[in-house]
Formats: structure tokens, sequence, C-alpha cells
DNA sequence: ATTATCTATAGATCTATAGATAATGC
DNA sequence: ATTATCTATAGATCTATAGATAATGC
């Protein structure tokens, strides 16, 4: 029954993940502590000798969620030709309005994140900031520091909320058009002349 | 114990009351219907006689919500120098941020509301598109019907993000800047020219 | 000997139902 | 007689804990 420390490690970040992908699937309420523990292969019984309380385990799945997708902002960015055109592009695509579970956990738990512990709201607002930081290092240098402060504001507000309403919505012309509209408009923040 | 006809429908009425309230504070699945009823001064028991399921009630509380909201919109309209702003400056004010249980559900909800039943989405739609018209009919006439189209959603998007954003964040300065960033914007999208 | 995980369970809470009660409405 | 609401409860599920089990680590 009992493995070694290495595997209990494992175990231990196996459940972070299982349960980053499960809690945005499902919100934070909407799933048990047995099927988290099940998704990792485990069952409820060793739960706290792993983790303080469910709590706990979602402030570290919401840290892991938003640190994946800071990531794959950057690592996006990185491998575009216009890298701010990449993010926008990626996060305003079909297939993050239909992939929840792996998408941005702004979108997937934006409005639980508001309700639940300083503990859990924490990582979401550490993400929102490295979010914030990714884009305004990505905007033209030529505008002034608070110009790209106030515009990687924009757009990431104008980002979650278009994707939030498009997975809301079952009419698809107008989850597509929500989409559209919000990448057009990011983009043309993003490449605007000092705005105010 | 029976009370009058009128007194039962008052009585049901005050139950989507309040649980149009209580599921914006709490979420869906965060509240109960004993203190659902409890709200309205009633009992558990006489639930399942005044609806039929809890999501029936989520349905209709979420409809009741949204309905609110849009009449909220036109009300302000109606009574601004500017409309499109009064609008603006009501949503993206520091108090919708603190009112959860009042203010827009699609906000307190947003990410809830893309997890339930097609019958609890479907008032959440509805109340899109209804929020969209408002915010089209007071575009500027000179903007073509699709140019207010794309500027509406822009702005619904961005002022639901925003608020969902500053609603996470325990950084106030942060909180404050995401409203005001929204704001500048959602101005300036309204007042602009063609964007396209 | 220590300990990671298991089975089992406590105690609370959830949705939903059954039947009693008492006031309305015919 | 009908029926709106009540009390009571079924059965499932939730978080959290207790103690057993069996493999690791000294």
């Amino acid at each position: 029954m009992r493995v070694s420390r290495a595997q209990a490690e494992a175990n231990r970040e196996a459940v972070i993940n299982v349960a980053s992908r499960l809690f945005r699937e499902h919100g934070f309420d909407g799933i048990g502590l047995k099927d988290l523990m099940k998704g990792a292969g485990l069952t409820q019984g060793g739960f706290y000798k792993q983790f303080e309380s469910k709590d706990d385990l979602a402030a570290l799945a919401a840290r892991r969620a938003m640190e994946s997708t800071t990531r794959r902002w950057s690592s996006v960015a990185a491998s575009s030709a216009d890298p701010l055109q990449g993010v926008i592009e990626l996060y305003l695509s079909a297939g993050h309005r239909g992939e929840t579970g792996d998408g941005c956990p702004l979108v997937a738990l934006g409005s639980d994140a508001a309700r639940q512990s300083e503990d859990v709201r924490k990582p979401f607002e550490d993400g929102i900031k490295a979010h914030l930081q990714v884009l305004e290092e990505l905007l033209p240098a030529s505008d002034s520091r608070e110009a790209r402060t106030q515009k990687a504001e924009v757009m990431l507000a104008l980002m979650v909320g278009a994707v939030t309403l498009s997975r809301i919505v079952t009419d698809e012309t107008l989850a597509d058009r929500l989409l559209e509209a919000a990448a057009t408009e990011a983009k043309r923040v993003a490449t605007s002349e000092l705005a105010e």
C-alpha cells in the first residue's frame, strides 16, 4: 500500500493537476474529493495526508492552472511572428471556447473565484497580474508605461469577458461573433496610438 | 397553514426574487433549497409544489435577474444626459463591483452559467441579447447597423470582463484601475468612428 | 519503525418525496 | 373538498477523521 516518497510526491502533483482540470470543468463546488482523488487513481481516504482541506487544494490547483496559462501565453508569443496577435487569436479562438478544462481559469472560474476565500483568490490575483505583465511587455515600447498598463488591462478584461459570454450562449453565430469582435478590437487597442 | 391563491402566487414570486439574489451571492451550487425557501419565510417542504426542481428555480431566477438588470440599463439610459456614458459609468462603478447580489448576473454567475443546463443558460443568452440590444440602440445612428452590433459586443464583453476581474482581486488599486481603464475604453468605442 | 494509502465511518447537508395540518374556496 | 404549507424522512453525497494495511526507509 505504501509507496516511495518520490511516488507520493508524484501522486500529490497528479492530484493538483487533475484538480486544476476538474475544478475548471465543474466549478469548485461541482466536484467532490472522491472524484478528485479518483482522477489521480487514488481513493478519498488519503486526501488529508496530502492536503489541509479542500480549500487548500483549490488554492494549489488555481495557482497551477493560472501558471500554466501564463506560460502558454509566453510560449505562443515567443513562437509567433506577431506575438500580440498570436496571443489574441489563441485566446479568442473557438478552440479555447471549447476547452474548459485546459483553458483560462479566469473564464472557467472567474465568477466562482470572486466568492472564494482569500487563499483561493490570491493565485487568481497573482495570475491576473502575470497575464497583464505578459501583455505589457508585448506592447510597443513607443507607448508610455502608463499607456501599456492601461491597454493591457483593457485587453485582458475584453478577452476574458468575450470568452465567458461565448461559452454561455448556445447560438453559435453569436458566440463566434463575440470572439471575432473582441479579437478585432483587441488588435486595434494593441496597435493604436495612445487612447486617452 | 394554507394561504390564499393570491398569497401563494406572491410566495412563489418571493422565492424567485430571493433566489435571484442568493444565487448571485453564492452560486447555483453554493446555496440549498432550505435557505432559498427560508429567505422567503417558508420551509423547504413546500418547494416542490411550487417548482419542478432546483434547476427550474435556477432558470426562473436567472431570467428574473437578467430582466431586472436590463431594465436598469434602460432606466439609467432614459435618465442620463449622455445615456451610453450613464450605463457605462453605472456598470463600471465601485458600487456595482460591491453589489454582487443585486448586480449583473453575467458577472456574478458568468462562469457558473456556462456549466448549467440549456434551461438555465437560455435566460442568460436572452439577457445577453437584450443587453446588446440596449447598447446598440444607444449607439449613434451615424454608425452602420453592423458597426453598432460589433461595438455593442465589444462593450459588453469589456464591461463584464472588467467587473469580473475587479471582483477577484483584493488589491483595490488594481480593481479600481481595471474599472477605470474599461470605462475609458468603453466610452472611446461608443464615440469612435467605424473601427474596422 | 515509519508512513502512504486503503477501507470504513461519522456527522452534516443536499435534493426530493410522503403524509399531516389547517385554512381557503366552492 | 381542495390545497398551500408544514414536519418528517429517505437516500445520496459531502468534507473530514480513525484505524488498518502493507511497503518503504533506516
